[in-house]
DNA sequence: GATGAATGAGTTTTCATTCAT
DNA sequence: CATGAATGAAAACTCATTCAT
């Protein structure tokens, strides 16, 4: 059964040669940068194959934002469940957030910009997975901040969520895109963040 | 003289037709929903008309976001060289900005997201005029927040307008695109901005 | 005007010459022959200009079987509903039919082989075409026949397009696709049909 | 040797599956709805595989073709040569005929649409089948029809399969293609032909 | 100046056939 | 022998840009 195996192993490993081919191009070019074609010269494969491996190019590219973004999820899942004062945790969400976006550049410039308009109507999947991505979160986030003390925040419990991601998107998007060098500190992320919501 | 100077008007108001058109085809369907043939439309032009008021696709548009993006810049120059106190111009500052891109969500959506890639190769022009209005706030927010007493702020000043953009940036997401019914409140955002960067 | 004029003309004349390319190219290779590349060849024209006279290439084909169809349609109703005794207008219609088909090879071999598959899932709007065509064959060849005394024949009124088209399709497949020498002789295909059918 | 027979009925065995599935395949979705994959599938087997048995998708199909037009030579031979009156053999050759072709519907709607063109560049081989099959009724036709008196005819006797093809083609595609409920009745057509093509 | 028809390179997808294992 | 992954040519369709009138 060892070819049965190889065999396996090589049609992993030629799904996983698409999917960098395509990741390294979305880093590269975005979202809109990316062709069937493109992928396959990349990929060094011919375009057909492609379409041995992923049904059409949506499927492609919204499988890789499923798996890249539940990456985050999971982070994100195992810090808000597991045990610890609101300080310690929060500031390990933004060191992660912070993290998992520096290496993925192209998801924090697509993400927040995926909307059903006509221009995106051949990738209704792709936004579906945006979409359901953020309704994921939000519900953690909700669940987070509920387990503490309502009575210790200056703002309502749900827009503690609105505040953080705003500040560090603030931050991310000066350290890539802005002028000036900034470093991404957690702990001064945190500081703002506990001053400006913590009664 | 005066044919020409009927001649030089009807040439403004050609150039403002197609500008309003391109415009409200952004506001509708964003920029990657506009092509040169639904302008033409929109305008009641012809297609070759187009290029004989904009060189090609991008300068029109890098034309259109300029001038749009001007007005933003113009008013926060009034507020931010207008007389008054921390409080009261940065929360003129807030109102000013919700109010301006709740108009212009098309600007709001391509804002960040321009970035200089090969997928963007035809729009260099665009990049650079969004490049060119972030400096060009950048410019005017430190000269503003440096007018006041850096001692009464608890980051660096340089911070400061990375805080507030995020946060503005925050509230503005979640009430376009967030699930949630959120209100864009400039006091509370202001009051959640001064208690994390004043000491 | 006549500038608008002659646009109105040059462009009916290129609808003609695509069209003529097309209908060249589908008596030369049948409709699974004919892709856009080849029609865009034939006609000397890019293929995108294709697109600026039709829609797609299942408009292009429609339009142009449901034209080609309408002059046999024409002609038949003609002699259908005109004066005269059914021995004479019945053999106009099988030389009529004939001339039709001799001219039109591939709509012979088209017509009776436009069925709903899954092969023809892309030619929706054709088989849709093929099929008011030959209802509207059949109303009018019901009306026809009862306007005769039901009582001179020998079988049921309804079955009597049916045998004669049996015919004339026999006698047209000889001559076409067949090895022996036939000539499509009208009054011979009457009097069979005659002595079959009538009491 | 007995290993080699066994390879031997393997190998035949093979061949069945796949022409079995290739056949399922034509009925369910015609000839254009045919492909290498699809019947690999259908099979079991693996598309490689066909091409051991079978040097490409035309030689397939021609020889399908060319195996499942035999047997209906096959039974019109046995008839025609068999011993009996003329009407009793017709109306046996009009019931095989129709009984067959209800079976295969989809060598119905090919056979006599199976045309020399470069659209079916790919076909030659198979439109070579039909061809040899359509001369190969013609003689079993001319030389049965020539059995008889060629006095009692009406029409020459080369035109007496024209017109009883012609005939029963007329009541099979009205059956399968048809608006109207119409019943296979060779009797019928049998008393149509006769009146119409004897003294 | 204005027009709008024409262009052609680019896009996604399918499928008969080949060939290393 | 059998496999099935890989190929690549071909298909339909789009759209920024040009150019004769």
């Amino acid at each position: 059964m060892s070819t049965k195996e190889r065999r396996e192993r090589e049609k992993r490993q030629r799904r996983e040669i698409i999917i960098s081919a395509t990741v390294e191009l979305l880093k590269q070019e975005g979202i809109a940068g990316v062709s069937m074609d493109k992928i396959a010269e990349k990929a060094e494969l011919s375009k057909g194959t492609l379409y041995l491996y992923f049904k059409n190019k949506e499927q492609l590219l919204s499988e890789i934002f499923w798996m890249r973004l539940n990456i985050l999820i999971d982070k994100l899942q195992t810090i808000m469940e597991s045990e610890g004062e609101f300080d310690e945790l929060v500031k390990q969400v933004i060191q992660t957030v912070m993290d998992y976006f520096t290496e993925n550049v192209d998801i924090f410039r697509f993400i927040y910009h995926s909307l059903p308009s006509s221009a995106y109507d051949f990738m209704k999947q792709i936004h579906q997975t945006v979409e359901d991505f953020k309704i994921r979160i939000q519900e953690m986030s909700n669940k987070f901040y509920r387990r503490f003390d309502e009575g210790q925040f200056y703002i309502k419990t749900e827009y503690l969520q609105t505040v953080l991601r705003g500040l560090i998107w603030g931050f991310l998007t000066e350290k890539f895109f802005g002028q000036s060098e900034i470093e991404l500190d957690s702990d001064l992320i945190y500081r703002i963040f506990s001053r400006g919501v913590l009664k």
